[in-house]
Parts: C-alpha cells; structure tokens; sequence
DNA sequence: TTGTAAGCGTTATCAT
DNA sequence: ATGATAACGCTTACAA
C-alpha cells in the first residue's frame, strides 16, 4: 500500500504548533496571527503537505467528487455530453467518477455504491431504476436527471424534442412526402418518445397514418437492421424519420442496399446532428441537441444542490434546431 | 433496495456481536464460527450494510478506484478509450475517476490530487510532465502510460505506428504519387512523430523528399488551417498523409473547396479509422487503431500491478492494420 | 472463536 | 490565538 504524503501531524510538529492550527491555517480561517500563519504556511508548501481526501470525508466533510452514471460510453452522444460535464465539473474543483451500466443488471448495486463515494449524482438515461434514483436522493444526495423523466424531486435536464419534432415533420410535409415511418423504439427512452409522439400527431394532424419500426437501439447497426425489415416489408414508405443520426445512417446503408436514391426515392432524419451528420450521402437532415450544454448544464445544477444554493427542483428544457441538408428533398439554391 | 447510512457498529448490535467480528464476516475471513457468520450476513442484508469507502481507504486500504487523465474528450480517440478502460475496470469493481487536462497547465495539481484518491492510474498523451508522473510512481501509485514514451519503469500501452506507416506510404508511391505532404505536429506526440518519421523514411528510401505541413491540434479545423495553408503554396502535393482521421477530413473539405477531385487530383490519408471514415467522399484509406482493446489493455495492466501481481514494467505494441479505401486512388474491382 | 483497543488523518468543539 | 481532544467508521494486531 503506498504511503502517501507528509500528514498534518508532520507539518505541526515542523512547525511547532498543534494540528489544529495546521488545519486552520490550511482551511483559510481568519483566527491565526499572521506570524504562525506564514510559519506554517512555509511548511506546507515545503512538504507539499495535502490533506487526506479519506480523512477528510471521514470526518464528515465533502468528497469534492461527483458522479455520472451512463449506459454506454460508444457513439458520439454519451462521450459528449461526459465532456461537457467533466468540463464544468472539474472547473469548479470537483473529481468526477464515471459508471457505465452496458445495460447490465448489475448497475443498481453499482450506482448504490458509487453513490457514497460522491456529494452528487448525475444520472442519464435508461440506466437505473427510479427507485433507486429516490433511494439516493433521499439519503441527501443531489441527483440530477439528464434525458429522464422527472421523478422524487430530483433536478432534470432535457433537451426540447416536441417543438422540433413537429418542425421536422412539418418540413417533411412540405416536401411532398406522404408515406412516413418511424425509425426507433418509443420506449427505449422519453427522448424517442417524446418525439415519436409529436411526430406521430403533427401527422394525424395532417390526416396521415404514422407508422412506427422498433429498433433494438441506438446504433448504426439497429437502424440498419430495422430498416431492412421496413423496407423489405410491403408499405414502402417515401420518408423515414430515426429516432438519431446514427440509426438514420443505419437506415442509408440499406437505401444504398436497395439502389434507392436518397432523397429521390426515399428522404431520411436523423436526431442529434452527430459530425457525421454533414458527411453522409447528401448530408443529414437532422435536429441539433446542444449535447455538450447539456452535460455542462446537469454540472451547475448539481453543483448549485451540492453549496445548498437551492432546495426546490430545477427542471431545464435546452433548445434545439432543425439542420436542413440534402436527405429530407431538394432544396434549390 | 438496501438502507444506507448504518454502520458496522448498528450491524454489530443487531447481531449481538463485537464490530470485529462483522468486519471478519464482512471481509469474508475463515475463523467465524458458521451460526455467527449467518446471523451477522442475514444482519447486514437486512440493513443493507456497506462499509464505507473513506473509512476504508483511511484505515490503509485500498480505494478500489483508479484514475484515467487526457488531454481531452472531443473527438472520438479519446471516449473510445475510456469505454474500453471503463469497462474493463468496473467489471473488475473498480470505480474510475476521469480528468481532462484541456491543456491548462494546473494539471499538474490536479492529477497530484487524483493520485491521491486511486489505487493505479492511466495517464494518456501529452497531459501532465514526466516529472510528476515519475513523482506519483515513485510514491508507489501503479502508473500505465498511453500513448506516451516510457518513463520510469511505469508500463506502456502504445499501438504499432511504423510498419503502418511504410504500408501506407508504399502503398501511396504504388499509386504512382511522387509529392507528398504529411499533415500533422511530429512533436505534438509520440504517435504523430513516429508516424511522420517511417512516414519519411520510407520516401526517401524511394528517393522522394518528405514535406512537412504542421497542424496545431487534431481536430478537423486544424487539418481544414494547416491543409488551406498547403493548398494555398506553390508547392502542390499530389498526396496528403494525415496524422489522423480528423485532419485528413479537414483536408477533404479544402480540396473540396479548391475543386480538387479525391484522389483523381490528389489524394488524402487519415489515421485512426473512426467511424466517419468510411462515410467522407470516396472513403477514407486509414490504419485502423484497436483504439478500445488500448483502453482495455491498459487497464488490465493497472490491475495486474495493483493486485501486486507483478513488478517489472511491461510495454505492449498493438497491432494496427491499413485499411484501403477510395481517397488513396483508384482501385479497381 | 470472539472481543478490546489502537490507529488511520481530518475537522470541530471545547478549553485555555 | 492556540492547544487538547473527541468524533468519523473501519481494519487488524493482540488478548482472552
């Protein structure tokens, strides 16, 4: 086990006072004679004297560290919205501890135990369940909700999905498309079912039928999956809405598969605005989260529960905008 | 889901027994008699008892948590890496600590700080000083540098650079390009260094002058400046060698804009293989990198050292491999 | 087999 | 202004 540092009892005894004084002078409080201050300030910075985190916590203070909790670290969204968060976090002097579920069961226990380790918790996605979300947070702990229905009285972040939703479908509309499938599971996550459901009724609206194709997830590969059940299946739709970029891209493989031209004969959506977005084909129609935002956003939140600054909930509602590109029609210069 | 907050001392009451005893049946140790162990088990199910960690790690123990420090999150390189080692570590119940450097130089502060809440730590890329890497080791942290030279005797996790780098190259003189320009800061990293270096030395074995153009960053923008800057010259390369996948597609955006065909008129190479690669212009040719198997190697090596089952250093190559697409030039079917 | 008690390094509450 | 000292919750000799 490696020793660590000098301890606070070295520095007193160095500096000929008691260990409270050391504390004291370490902590900046005010009742210290300048002379004793500078002596023992001297001897810290000699020793590189740094106070044990485990004592500290022990004794009943801050861990200064918080946490995030995610089902899975691959594509672009997680990694994201961690850098935003780890960003801010780290800025205010906090350590950040990192949990990705896979989708394991295993997670609760796991969140549970990280959850003493740190002053707050970030929580995405589908990742725990909300009872033990409310466990946590009644044990005192701030939790923040990121992409997740609200629930107990815990902070939520989200970034909006009606209004652009209908944007998007409206869009769609204009360019002539009548024959809409879904791309993505409604269930899987409140995002997708939020905008599956303003999806849905801008085209009831509309007098269409909405038709929906459940995905496995969210990666390129269960878009393209379900995509070649859709396409191969007998209603050949004109427009394809996915739940995300990557899906999206999923299904442009199958287009390509299919030698259909993409927006001639079939127009393709997407969520997120990904870099790929503006890559692929005749570039990604899509919908832009401000993904990193949304990380550094749940950050302040929580550390503002963590100082005490607030007690009531906060729950934020971050923009987004339609991208227009090539997938969704032509689009004369 | 478990109550929290009760100590080894409620455990210890409840069960009718000393606290000794519940850390011995906690610590799963042999000489418990099997009625007490039972009753002081069937106790902590029922309080949901957990040690906690501070207390732990103050009493001499491990933290069971290691760090991970980057230079910084955007981009897929460096999440990619941090999934494998994320994974790879909490399967095996460690908690990670994450923390991006983002060039600022109190770096140093903060990864002293860190490696005093972990039992080991991965440090990736150009993020802190060998100097305080050596220190960390030294005070006796398990230290597994990525993508970085050796310092002290600290294990190294790198991929294969030079064997790549010659395949790409006479792979590109194969094409009959005869101009080159390698696209990147051979000092930013040891990576990019070794890369440039076979880079070079494989054209002037084939009697062909190696050029430089300096990027200031791998991020698309800086390949899209340092590219501009090329294009701009007299000097018209007929072969761009990017130092990764990123900066090759900021190539690929001022060729566009110089209404230059890939590769008809010149042609573009990345490094990396990320997952965009495959979709920019005609496919991007690229070494792939086992960008996660790095992560998850790393960690394994960290785990091995801190469970003591070794002591001298190990340095794993990994194996990389050319992956030829269309923007190398043309290949027929 | 079990219990007692020392020690881990802090902070905070008293005295002085 | 400063110093003793009691927590904080755990592990681990050492005793019994």
């Amino acid at each position: 086990v490696p020793r660590t540092g000098s301890t606070i009892y070295e520095v007193a005894r160095r500096a000929g006072v008691s260990i409270a004084t050391v504390s004291r002078v370490h902590g900046g409080i005010e009742a210290v004679a300048p002379a004793t201050r500078d002596r023992v300030r001297s001897v810290i910075d000699e020793l590189g004297y740094r106070p044990s985190r485990s004592a500290r916590a022990l004794a009943g203070l801050r861990h200064d560290a918080t946490g995030i909790v995610f089902p899975d670290l691959s594509g672009p969204y997680y990694s994201e919205v961690i850098l935003g968060y780890e960003e801010e976090a780290s800025r205010a002097g906090q350590s950040v501890f990192i949990l990705g579920t896979h989708g394991r069961p295993r997670a609760d226990e796991q969140v549970l135990e990280l959850a003493d380790r740190v002053d707050g918790l970030l929580v995405m996605g589908e990742t725990v369940r909300d009872e033990v979300v409310d466990e946590i947070h009644a044990r005192g702990l701030p939790v923040v909700l990121l992409a997740r229905p609200r629930s107990g009285n815990a902070d939520t972040v989200c970034s909006e999905n009606v209004t652009s939703a209908e944007a998007l479908t409206r869009h769609l509309l204009g360019h002539g498309h009548r024959k809409f499938a879904f791309l993505g599971d409604h269930r899987a996550s409140s995002d997708v079912g939020e905008r599956w459901r303003a999806f849905a009724d801008t085209l009831q609206r509309a007098g269409l039928e909405p038709a929906l194709t459940p995905t496995s997830g969210f990666r390129e590969r269960d878009g393209y999956g379900a995509a070649r059940e859709l396409l191969n299946g007998r209603a050949q739709p004109d427009a394809v809405v996915a739940a995300n970029d990557e899906t999206a891209i999923g299904a442009f493989r199958v287009a390509r598969e299919h030698a259909l031209a993409v927006p001639g004969d079939i127009a393709i959506t997407g969520w997120d605005d990904i870099p790929l977005a503006e890559h692929v084909g005749p570039g990604l129609t899509t919908v832009r989260q401000p993904i990193r935002e949304l990380g550094a956003t749940a950050a302040r939140l929580l550390l503002e529960r963590i100082r005490g600054d607030r007690t009531e909930p906060h729950h934020l509602l971050l923009p987004t905008e339609l991208v227009v590109r090539g997938s969704c029609g032509p689009h004369p210069e």
